[in-house]
DNA sequence: ATGGCCTGCAACGCAGGA
């Protein structure tokens, strides 16, 4: 089984793009972030002839998640319960057994701001609402745009990054609580390369000199974990005219 | 040089991203 997660910036433009890499990449689960269109606009009939059935939650302008699946979408959820917000950052189904939760967490802008504020209360929502879904599927995959680098080596620039938004002491302290829940970051269990990263900037010629971070995460609960056989970041789609600033993850399990 | 680029919305610049 494959998962994987994307984030789009505008399922609208990169639409052709998601169906050139379903095709290639062949995941079984893919996770879309910003795709920035109501639910009403969702192309649910390319992706259904691309082989795919499809969930989404979506909203005008801003946000938005979806979840395509070659195998039926069960128990789908959108929204953390019990964590108020009108923005579309989260939904969640369970594919052959298997529970996949799409996350877009907030960018929080700069660490002094009110949406530093909403990022730090939403990741304990976020938590909080973890600990109940691990007890309750133990095989649990939550994957997306987590805005967040977890370690130095996740950032192209650590000393100009220092204590910054998606850098910064408090938002790491999060991540690695949600690891402490019992999720383990697919990518790190292998061996990788220096500098390797999800996101690059589109100004400055970011991707072109690998002034990236690594902020989009595949992490599995310990007993989905020990299945994961393979974790990769795919950096062709990054390559593509008009790319998206993130690039897809790709995880593998023996399932 | 505290921007540079990209998207969507609804303007003819803005907010937001990261």
């Amino acid at each position: 089984m494959k998962i994987a997660t994307w984030n789009v910036n505008s399922l609208n433009v990169r639409l052709p793009q998601v169906l050139d890499w379903l095709s290639s990449a062949q995941p079984d689960v893919l996770c879309l972030q910003e795709t920035k269109a109501e639910d009403s606009r969702f192309p649910c009939e390319a992706i259904a002839a691309a082989g795919y059935q499809v969930a989404f939650s979506g909203q005008k302008t801003y946000n938005g998640v979806a979840i395509l699946s070659r195998s039926p979408l069960a128990g789908v959820q959108a929204g953390i319960p019990g964590f108020s917000d009108d923005q579309k950052r989260v939904l969640a189904a369970t594919v052959d057994g298997v529970r996949v939760i799409c996350v877009y967490v907030p960018n929080g802008q700069t660490v002094d701001s009110d949406k530093f504020q909403y990022k730090m209360r939403w990741l304990r929502a976020l938590h909080g609402w973890l600990e109940e879904s691990l007890t309750q599927y133990p095989r649990l995959a939550i994957v997306g745009d987590y805005n967040i680098a977890p370690a130095d080596a996740d950032c192209y620039d650590p000393a100009a990054w220092y204590e910054q938004v998606l850098c910064s002491t408090p938002e790491r302290e999060a991540y690695f609580g949600l690891l402490n829940l019992g999720l383990v970051d697919c990518f790190r269990r292998f061996d990788a390369a220096d500098r390797c990263y999800t996101w690059w900037d589109y100004r400055q010629g970011g991707f072109r000199r690998n002034l990236g971070m690594r902020i989009d995460h595949i992490l599995a609960s310990n007993a989905l974990a020990q299945t994961c056989v393979g974790c990769v970041i795919d950096t062709a789609p990054r390559r593509n005219e008009r790319p998206s600033d993130h690039t897809p993850v790709l995880a593998e399990f023996s399932l």
